[in-house]
RNA sequence: GGAUGGAUUCCCGAGUGGUCAAAGGGGACAGACUGUAAAUCUGCUGCAUAUUGCUUCGGUGGUUCGAAUCCACCUCCAUCCA
């Protein structure tokens, strides 16, 4: 099965701008790619990884990967799909953004002599003289044509400034100086790039009057049409510090039935024989298939190791009584913090985190959401010195447990 | 620059002097049911020293016994005109 079948079945593509010339190019190893990420967040999250992954399947298959870091596009932000303008980034934290991405990015893709490169499109961007660049690509682009794009349609109604209009230009003027000092032929990226990417294929073929190529990525959205990755509290990170392991294979141990499937076919490496075995499978074997895909991912996210961790973890909360708490996100009291020896079980919680305020945790509580070592709890609970001393564990609801010891 | 409309809690959105911590919906959270899924039903959704008190309706001042609501100025946004 060639690279470019293999991502079709995957389902990883959605649109391309010449299949036949694409199939060539990725198929022979012939490709030079780039795929731009820009440093909004201090980390990747799931979208990046998808096109991480994206990149080193195409790596695997001979083709050389540019990864662009876009610590210049930063500061103009994309508008691409979005209701809102993005807040403006500070160039302290942009550049921190940058340097936090080069770092998770190195543990996924292999760099160097004739493997992947970085590129900083803050290095051409910046310097760029405005009359310069009007001049040279303006003439270019129509505003009528940009006007239709997609990408700004909701922004047409809630309004649209100058800055992020540019956005596309900005994009454009990358896929072009790549393709002129890289000899970078092809452009991937998520689906709603889709025009910021056709606006560098047109870019290089009006200045150049040579083709180049764009791909993108389909969105991963589960079975309701929302964006799979995001949590109540935001995005599921790639930094162990921001998504703990086990909090990211709890992510996918509990995504819904419908999507399970598209998930392992999309994110993980599994063979596609054994994906398709996986295909008829129903209930509660599905449920595997849920353990599979949060196994699977942790690993490549976090290393094996934190996996094994986190599935032992999961396991023994959610299969036994009690079993294997060391894995357990943990508060340390101190003395200081009981009074009298004890200490009332709302004041425990909102000291834990598992709360925002006391009247929440009441509310938990008084709903029957709250436990103590499996015995469910009453808002006038305290917890006593000794009971800390031996460790106790919280419930909140159904997931979430939390180890509170004395130090 | 001019005219008009607007900014309300996580989001959408009602509220135009007291009965407003603020309708309704969505989301989130919890309970029941389950398979750590989905669907469904129920509860719940500012903070606290909790039959009460405090903070919150873009910002700052003002009027008033009392302001999300009235007035002034400011900031931001949309639409139309330039």
């Amino acid at each position: 099965m060639t690279i470019y079948d293999e991502l079709v079945a995957r389902g990883l593509i959605a649109q391309v701008t010449d299949e036949e010339e694409i199939k060539e190019l990725v198929n022979n190893g012939k490709a030079t790619f780039y795929i731009g990420f820009d440093p909004t967040a201090d980390s990747l999250h799931v979208g990046h990884f998808m096109a991480l992954c994206l990149m080193k399947r195409l790596q695997m298959a001979g083709n050389k990967p540019v990864v662009l870091i876009g610590g210049g596009t930063g500061y103009v932000g994309d508008p691409s799909g979005r209701t809102d303008m993005r807040t403006m980034m500070t160039p302290e934290i942009i550049q921190h953004n940058c340097d936090c991405f080069k770092k998770q990015m190195e543990r996924f893709i292999e760099f160097g002599e004739d493997k992947a490169i970085m590129v900083n499109n803050a290095d051409w961007l910046l310097k760029l003289n405005y009359i310069d660049v009007l001049r040279e690509v303006g003439p270019h682009f129509s505003v009528n044509n940009m006007l239709r794009a997609e990408c700004y349609k909701q922004r047409m109604e809630k309004g649209l400034s100058f800055l992020e209009f540019n956005y596309m230009i900005m994009q454009s003027y990358d896929f072009y100086h790549l393709f002129q000092h890289y000899g970078c032929n092809m452009q991937f990226g998520g689906d709603d790039q889709w025009s910021n990417m056709l606006g560098g294929t047109e870019l290089i073929r009006r200045k150049l009057g040579k083709d180049a190529y764009a791909m993108t990525i389909t969105l991963l959205l589960n079975s309701e049409g929302k964006k799979m990755g995001k949590t109540a509290n935001g995005a599921v990170w790639l930094d162990p510090n921001k998504t703990t392991p086990f909090e990211f294979f709890q992510y996918w141990r509990n995504v819904g039935d419908a999507d399970v499937l598209k998930c392992i076919r999309m994110l993980t490496f599994l063979p596609l024989e054994e994906v398709e075995k996986m295909d008829s499978w129903e209930g509660s074997q599905l449920n595997e298939a849920k353990e599979i895909l949060a196994y699977e991912l942790t690993a490549l996210v976090h290393g094996e190791e934190e996996a094994a961790k986190a599935k032992e973890a999961s396991h023994a909360l959610f299969s036994g009584k009690g079993g294997d708490d060391s894995n357990m996100p943990t508060t340390e009291l101190t003395i200081e913090q009981l009074t009298n020896g004890e200490i009332g079980i709302l004041d425990l919680m909102l000291a834990c985190g598992l709360v925002g305020s006391k009247g929440e945790a009441r509310r938990l509580i008084q709903q029957g959401g709250v436990s103590v070592d499996e015995e469910k709890v009453a808002v006038e609970a305290r917890i006593t010195e000794e009971q800390l001393k031996n460790s106790i564990k919280i419930r909140k609801g159904k997931k979430v447990y939390h180890k509170v010891i004395l130090k």
